[in-house]
DNA sequence: TCTTGAACCTCTACCCGCTGTAGGTCCTAT
DNA sequence: ATAGGACCTACAGCGGGTAGAGGTTCAAGA
């Protein structure tokens, strides 16, 4: 039996991260010592622990707790996991391509300004008016 | 004079997030008319369209609102801006770059796994154990 | 056995950058 | 005059946590 205090120590989380899984009810709801402090087993860490990592993947939280559930039925096959997986990587390939869009435009209104006034400044201007820029851009935050 | 609505239309802007960028101090307070709702000039018209061209270059709101202090003032030299601007360009690739890493790591457990049973399938035993990762992880969230 | 103090508890509020909804008012065209 | 679109305020909620207040429990040392 682990503590709160273990289980964060062990995966790297945050004491009040892992009661927040808890809340949302991705972590289970774990027994209680006496006075009413939290009592893990193992099994919880390997839960957290698979959590964690998932994210440092960058998985959405509702993707993992499909991934948590396809874990708990080991008979079946596999490929709704791959699929998540793959979800995943498209998604990541998605922003890559937009964030190096807008790479290059960054680029292009640094590499452009000779550091002069405010008033002729390469950088002001382009965000003035995008049709100085050579891409369309994406929606904010999407 | 133009209504939110016209602003809205004109920049691809929702009325209500003009209305949030009044309540955090990015936009100005506009007159009324006699009845309560707001009136702007076309000085608001290129603030907003700054705004929103600034956020699809993926600028924080807070570096818009110093390019739009500075912007203000067109006889200082724009090293400020310019940066601003660097902070950003950096900011980008330092993702591009951890995104990279992880379709790396994304794309290896996709194409290892052979679509056989949960119990063996690839990807849930990457996620299930770091050691399998080929790379170190950033901090979640950064 | 008592005492200390670290670790735990609940609850609430906050971060970014919006978005949506409820319930009401204004403006303008017919 | 009336209809109905556009506007108003105020508040809640998203994801994925993080911080703090104010109180309790636990375990080790004296
Ligand atoms: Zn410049
Ligand atoms: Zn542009
Ligand atoms: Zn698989
Ligand atoms: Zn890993």
């Amino acid at each position: 039996m682990h503590t709160i205090g273990t289980l964060s120590k062990r995966t790297g989380t945050k004491v009040q991260t892992i009661r927040y899984y808890e809340q949302i009810g991705l972590m289970r709801e774990p027994v209680r010592s006496s006075g009413g402090q939290r009592r893990y087993h193992d099994a919880d860490l390997d839960r957290l622990a698979f959590i964690r990592h998932s994210r440092q993947l960058g998985f959405p939280l509702d993707a993992i707790r499909e991934l948590l559930d396809l874990s708990d039925a080991p008979s079946r096959p596999c490929a709704d996991a791959d699929a998540i997986a793959r979800r995943q990587l498209r998604q990541v390939e998605l922003r890559i391509e937009r964030l190096r869009a807008l790479r290059k435009e960054l680029k292009r209104m640094v590499d452009d300004c000779d550091g002069d006034s405010v008033a002729e400044c390469r950088v002001l201007e382009v965000l003035r008016d995008h049709s100085e820029c050579l891409t369309q851009h994406e929606e904010i935050g999407a």
